[in-house]
RNA sequence: GCGUGCGUAGCUCAAUGGAUAGAGCACCUGACUACGGAUCAGGAGGUUGGGGGUUCGAGUCCCUUCGCGCGCACCA
């Protein structure tokens, strides 16, 4: 039994109880789903839910009476063999060993898809992340989001979602002209411009277009040449970096298209007839305030260039010619003012702002010796995403990216990456997985089978314990995905792993010497195996390899 | 100044308003000469920055205060 199957049980008694008069609670104060929790505690049963005392309020009566009335009722349920009141009016369950049990022979039958659901299908989201500016390497910063937004794309998927990944290239405006004057520099012999970019990767490319167009220093207009070429070159090496990271984008989306057919120019000329822009000192203005914004914000400068904030409106309106329903844009802390404006952008087309999620996501610190370190090139301490991969590989890299929830500023310490780092949790998940695939063949060399499956025989403490936690998988799945936090399913693979590691220490799966094969080993392999099917699918949710040896 | 996020063990971080606040690392003590010791068992380590409030119940919600990060353009 699963604790969705549990929920869905209380569930359908709470409205029994209702029905037939035992209960006497307002309909609209009935949970659609009762919810049912882990106790942290083993004396408290294998599953525990507080419906009692969130229905006491509303029924106007003292939480352990109506526990009363739902606990001999669920002590119905087949599969609950104990059902007890504690506290203020926790209900505690105990389930059947043999209920329990079901769950591993389950997860094995379901396979990858373990896990998934359908409660997304239908809806068409445009996730946005990385989006960094093709004038440099992706700095860890960037990584953090390759990593966070790829996982959270893939667990979109897990629940049905139709997702496209897209990555907003930004190839038009003065950063790229500083690129370009950059690498113009570089390549005539001269230094960096006053606020141009500096590194090696400037002189490479440089030298790379040179090599490529021998003349274009002599050419009419060689900074052109060297832009065009030159952001190529980038976003090419951009692309190879996240492809090695495992990260691939459906759509690279060139900002530069939005004002080549005109589309900016003819957006404009709409939405100056729309109740969310006006004309004040010569510009055109949209009222972001509207929105949360701390000031309206220009869209149309009064020189009749089209403000940057235009390009956002366009593109966001190209997004919904495409057929999305939801926008995602996952950005950095350095850009948390757009909230506003992209909402106000949405609703400028008089369409939802709703349709409009912005991830706020806080920054990547480096340490060393306890100490902040600035990300400065001069002083050899950017950290890029080839860097990071290199040292770490690219499993502990998006791991240890992914485990930790976006809200927090993460420190990453430059000496625990470049010396310990098998301190990564990775490695003891992936030990875990890889120890399941030993177990497995050990098992096959000693005769073991998945033919029989007696889920009674789950009976040990640290059985119930694994059980619990495989079972609470899906919910995890679920909860990452309407909370955009993969962090969790991360967390709890660690977890699982950890609980796997104890049930191996305490009971064996294959027999021991000359010992005849009983159910017990068959049905303990069934459960070995639920184990590795359920670390494999969270980590191919992460963007991690589940191996079989280490 | 305004906005926003954060503050939890020595360090890095968890904890859909639930019961005794948890892991990893570091430290200490142990484990079957039987499926891989990248493991397991145990110990020590906390006034969840401070102070109020809401609630049957607060690390979590509200107010206040302190500290840190980030942002506050007719730049893109």
């Amino acid at each position: 039994m699963t604790p969705e199957e549990l929920s869905a049980a209380i569930t359908a008694c709470l409205k029994d109880a209702v029905d037939a008069g035992e209960l006497n609670v307002p309909a609209e104060a009935l949970p659609k789903e009762v919810r049912v929790e882990r106790p942290k505690s083993r004396e408290h049963g294998d599953w525990a839910t507080n419906i009692a005392l969130q229905l006491a309020k509303p029924a106007g009566v003292a939480p352990r009476k109506i526990a009363e009335v739902l606990s001999t009722r669920l002590a119905q349920i087949p599969g609950v063999s104990q059902v007890d009141i504690a506290g203020p009016g926790f209900l505690n369950i105990v389930l059947d060993a043999a209920a329990a049990g079901e769950l591993a022979k389950a997860i094995v039958e379901a396979g990858a898809s373990y896990g998934s659901n359908s409660q997304m299908a239908g809806t068409k989201i445009n996730l946005e992340f990385v989006s960094a500016n093709p004038t440099g390497p992706i700095h860890l910063g960037g990584t953090r989001w390759a990593a966070v937004g790829d996982s959270l794309a893939r667990i979109f998927q897990s629940q049905g979602a139709d997702v496209t990944r897209e990555y907003y290239f930004n190839d038009h405006g003065n950063q790229i002209d500083k690129f370009a004057r950059s690498l113009l520099a570089s390549a005539a012999g001269q230094p960096a411009p006053e606020d141009g970019y500096g590194g090696a990767y400037i002189e490479d490319i440089a030298a790379e277009v040179v090599a490529k167009n021998p003349e274009i220093l002599a050419s009419e207009d060689p900074q052109e040449g060297f832009r065009a070429q030159g952001v190529e070159l980038m976003f090419a090496a951009i692309r190879a970096s996240l492809h090695e990271f495992g990260v691939d984008f459906d759509v690279y989306f060139h900002e530069n298209s939005l004002f080549e057919d005109g589309a900016v120019e003819k957006l404009l000329e709409q939405l100056k007839g729309s109740g969310n822009i006006y004309a004040k000192d010569g510009a055109w203005w949209l009222n972001s305030t509207e929105y949360g914004d701390d000031k309206d914000r220009v869209v149309i400068k009064s020189d009749g260039n089209a403000a940057y904030i235009a390009g956002d409106i366009a593109y966001f309106k190209n997004k919904r010619d495409r057929g999305f329903d939801l926008c995602i844009y996952m950005l950095g802390a350095d850009h948390h003012g757009y909230v506003a404006r992209l909402k106000a952008a949405a609703a400028a087309m008089g369409d939802d702002a709703n349709r409009v999620e912005v991830l706020i996501g806080q920054m990547v610190n480096l340490v060393q010796e306890g100490k902040p370190v600035r990300m400065s090139k001069r002083a050899g301490t950017v950290v890029t995403m080839e860097d990071l991969v290199e040292v770490v590989g690219t499993d502990a890299a998006r791991y240890s990216l992914a485990r930790f929830s976006s809200d927090s500023n993460i420190d990453i310490d430059l000496d625990v990456l470049t010396k310990r780092s098998n301190e990564n949790p990775v490695f003891y998940v992936q030990y875990a997985h890889a120890r399941t695939s030993a177990v497995a063949r050990n098992a096959a060399a000693a005769g073991v089978e998945r033919t029989s499956f007696d889920a009674a025989a789950l009976n040990h403490a640290t059985e119930s314990e694994l059980l619990a936690v495989l079972g609470q998988y899906p919910g995890v799945l679920s909860q990452a995905a309407s909370s955009r936090e993969p962090h969790r399913v991360a967390r709890h693979l660690e977890v699982i792993a950890g609980a796997y590691h104890r049930w191996y220490d305490a009971c064996r799966v294959a027999p021991m010497g000359e010992e005849a094969v009983t159910d017990t080993n068959r049905t303990r392999l069934w459960l070995n195996d639920a184990v590795g099917q359920v670390l494999a699918n969270g980590l191919s949710l992460l963007g991690v390899t589940a191996p079989e040896r280490m």
